[in-house]
DNA sequence: GATGAATGAGTTTTCATTCAT
DNA sequence: TATGAATGAAAACTCATTCAT
C-alpha cells in the first residue's frame, strides 16, 4: 500500500548469492538501459540478460519501479564514492586548489558511467535528482570548504554561494562530459569551470543591473 | 522510409478549424504530460482530452512521436519568442546590463510553462535539446554581445566564453525556475547568476590549480 | 438490407462523366491491387489515386465490396471479350484446329492483364470464380464445338468432356501464363495443352485402373 | 531484420502441454478461417477460440503472419503425408495403374480438409503454393514413374510431361474436390482425370494446329 | 527458493463509412 | 453533386506481474 512496500527491495540480501543476484539484475538493467534506452527496458529482458528467471527477479524487486530506484541509488552511491574519495584527500592548498579538486572530482564521478548517467537523467520518469541522493554530503562538504576559506570568499551568503557552486559544477561538468562540444577539449572546459567558480566566489554579490 | 514520413505533421493546417484542432491536440498533450508524465500519455487520452476522435488526431499527426516532436517544437518556439522579444530591445548599457537582460530573458522563457518544460526535458526519450532548436540564434546573440563589449571581457577564447555563458545561464536559470530551492528567492538567484557570469567574463582565463 | 443494395453499383452511370469516373475508380483499384496487393488496397487510397474525393467514390459504389465486385466483373468481361472475339472466327478446320484456337484464345485472355488476374484470383476474399461470370458462354461454346465434331470425340459423356476441357485449359493456361516455369516456353506449353486436350477427347472413357 | 524473426514460431514446443497449445492454436485458426474467411480471422478471436489468452498465443507465434505460415505448413505436411503413404505402396501394375494410384492419392490428400485448403489457397495473401512445399518430392516421384514406364510414354520431353501431369492432377482434383460440379460424381471425375492423363502420356507430342 | 508459462489490460494505429458544408 | 474532415470500432501486439509446479 504505502510506497515502502513497492519501492524498496523486497529483502535485505544477506547471503552472498542474493547479493550477487541483485547485482546481476542491476547490471543487466544498466546495460539494457544504455543499449536500448528506457523504452527498450522491460523486466523480462532484464531477467533474461541477468541469466535468471522473471520470477526470481520479482523475488528481489517487487516492481519495475523498485528496480529502477535501486539502480539509480546504486549509481548515485558509486558517484558519491568516487567524489568522496577525491574530496577526502587532505586539503593543503588555498581555495583555488580546493575548487579545482572539487571540479576534478565531479568530472571523475561523471566519467564513471557517462552513458548510464545520461539515460538515467534524461529518460527515467521517476528520476530522483542525484543531488538529493548524493547532494547532502556534497553540500556539507562545499559549505565546509567555503567556511574554511571564508576570507577568500567575497560572496556574503555562503548558503547561496554553495548552491551556485554545486549547480555550476554539476551543469558544466555534465555538459562537458556528456554533451562534449567538439570545439573544446575536456581539460580546457574543466579549467574554465574552475575559473568561473573562483571568479564567482571572489566577486562580491553585486546589484543586478537593469536591462 | 525516411523519418519525415513518421515524424512530420501529416498536413499543414491552413483552415482556421484545422489550426485550432492542432492547437487543441498539442494543448491536451501538454496538460496530460504535466499531470501524468510521459508514461501517462497515450494517444487515446490526448484525443479524448482534446475533445476529438482518435482518428482525427492521426489525421494531423502520423504517429505519437510526431505529436511529441510537434509539441516540443511549439514549446521551443514559444521560448524562443519570449527570449527574442526581450533580447531585441535596444542595448544601451554596458556588458553588465546586457548580461542581466540576457539572464532575465532566460528566466522569462523558462517561466512560460515550467512544468511542461520539466517533463519535456526530463522524460522525453527523443527530446531534442532546446538549445538545438533555440540555441543557434541565441549563441549568435551571445557571441555578438561579447564581441561588442570585447574590452570588458577578460576571457581570451570568446567561443568558449559564449558556450560557458549559455550553459551557466541555462543550467542555473533552469534550476532556479524548475527546482527552485526553498531557501532563496528567484530574484536573488537571478542576481547571483548575472553576477557569476559577469565575474567569469571579467576574470582572465587562468591556469588550472592542481588539487 | 439485401445484397443488391450493397453490392450493385449505386447508379447506372448514363452520363459520360459518370462512366469516366467509374472507370477511373476501377482503374485506380486495379493499379493499387497490382502494386500493393489486396492488403494495400483501401478506399481512401483508391479515391486519391483516381483523383476524386472519397465521398464521390461512395456516390458510385456503396461499399468497398461493391467496388471489388465491379472490378472483377469488368475484368471478367474483358477476358470474355478477348475470348469471344477469337472464338467467333469462322471455324473451318477439324476438331484439332478448333481446340488449338480455343487454347490460344484462353492464352490471349489470360495475357490481358495477368498481374491483375493473379491478385484477383489469389487474394480476393469474395472472388467470384471467373468461370461463373465468363463460364456460361464458354461452356456453351465448348459444348457446341464437341457436338459439331461429335464423330472425332471418343468420350461418351459430352457434358463431362466439356467440363474437363474447360478445367484443363483454365488450369494449364493459367499456370503457363502466371506461374510460367522457367524450363519451358509458353508456346511449348500451349502446344502441349492442345495435345493433351486432343488426346483426352480422342480416347474413349476408360475404366479406372486400380492402384 | 530478417524474415525468420517474424515468420518462424517463437519457441519449439517440447513439452506435451506446449505442443497441445500450438495444436490448439492452429486448430482454432483453421476453424475460424473456414467459418469466417481470412478477413474474419484475428488473433484475439483465435486465442479465445483456442481457450487461451492472447499473450500465450504471442508466446508461441511472434506475429499473425507466423501463425498463418505455421498453419499452412502443417496443412501441407498433412497433405504430403497422405500423398506419400499412398504413393509408397509397391508398384506392380503398369503405367495406367500407377497413374490411377497417383490420382487417387491426390484426391485423398485434397479430401483431408478441403474447406481449409480452399481458404488457404484462395485468400491467403502469402500463400506458399503447396506444390512448393510438397512438390519437390512429388515431382521426383512422377518423374521416376514416367522413367520407369518409359516405353509406355509417347511424349518426348519427360520433364514437360511430368509438369503437365502434376498440373492436370492438381487442377482437376482440386476442382473435383473443392468446386465439385453437381452434375458428376467424384468417382466419375477421378476416372476421367486418370484417363486424360493416360491419353496425354500415350499420345506423341504433336504439332500445334493453327486456329 | 526458483522457474517460466500464462495472463489480459492497455497501447498504437488503420480504414470503411458518414455527413456537414 | 462533390468534397474531405471526422468518426470510432477493431485489430495487432507488448509487458508487468502472478502462481502452479
Amino acid at each position: 500500500m504505502n510506497e515502502s512496500s513497492t519501492l524498496k527491495p523486497r529483502k535485505r540480501p544477506v547471503q552472498k548469492r542474493a547479493i550477487a543476484m541483485v547485482d546481476a539484475i542491476l547490471d543487466a538493467s544498466a546495460r539494457i538501459l544504455v543499449e536500448r534506452g528506457y523504452a527498450g527496458l522491460n523486466t523480462n529482458a532484464v531477467a533474461q540478460r541477468a541469466g535468471i528467471s522473471i520470477g526470481s527477479l520479482y523475488q528481489y524487486f517487487p516492481s519495475k519501479e523498485a528496480l529502477l530506484v535501486a539502480l539509480q541509488t546504486r549509481h548515485a552511491q558509486d558517484m558519491s564514492g568516487a567524489l568522496g574519495s577525491l574530496l577526502a584527500e587532505s586539503d593543503t592548498g588555498g581555495l583555488a586548489s580546493a575548487v579545482a579538486r572539487f571540479v576534478r572530482a565531479a568530472v571523475a564521478a561523471h566519467e564513471l558511467d557517462p552513458a548510464l548517467h545520461r539515460v538515467l537523467e534524461k529518460e527515467l520518469p521517476f528520476f530522483v535528482e542525484s543531488s538529493e541522493l548524493v547532494g547532502k554530503d556534497v553540500h556539507r562538504h562545499v559549505l565546509a570548504l567555503l567556511t574554511k576559506y571564508r576570507r577568500e570568499v567575497a560572496q556574503a551568503n555562503l548558503e547561496l554561494a554553495a548552491w551556485m557552486v554545486m549547480r555550476m559544477t554539476e551543469a558544466l561538468v555534465h555538459a562537458a562530459v556528456l554533451d562534449k562540444p567538439a570545439a573544446f577539449g575536456a581539460k580546457e572546459i574543466e579549467t574554465a569551470v574552475g575559473g568561473a567558480i573562483m571568479a564567482f566566489l571572489s566577486s562580491p554579490a553585486q546589484q543586478a543591473g537593469n536591462g
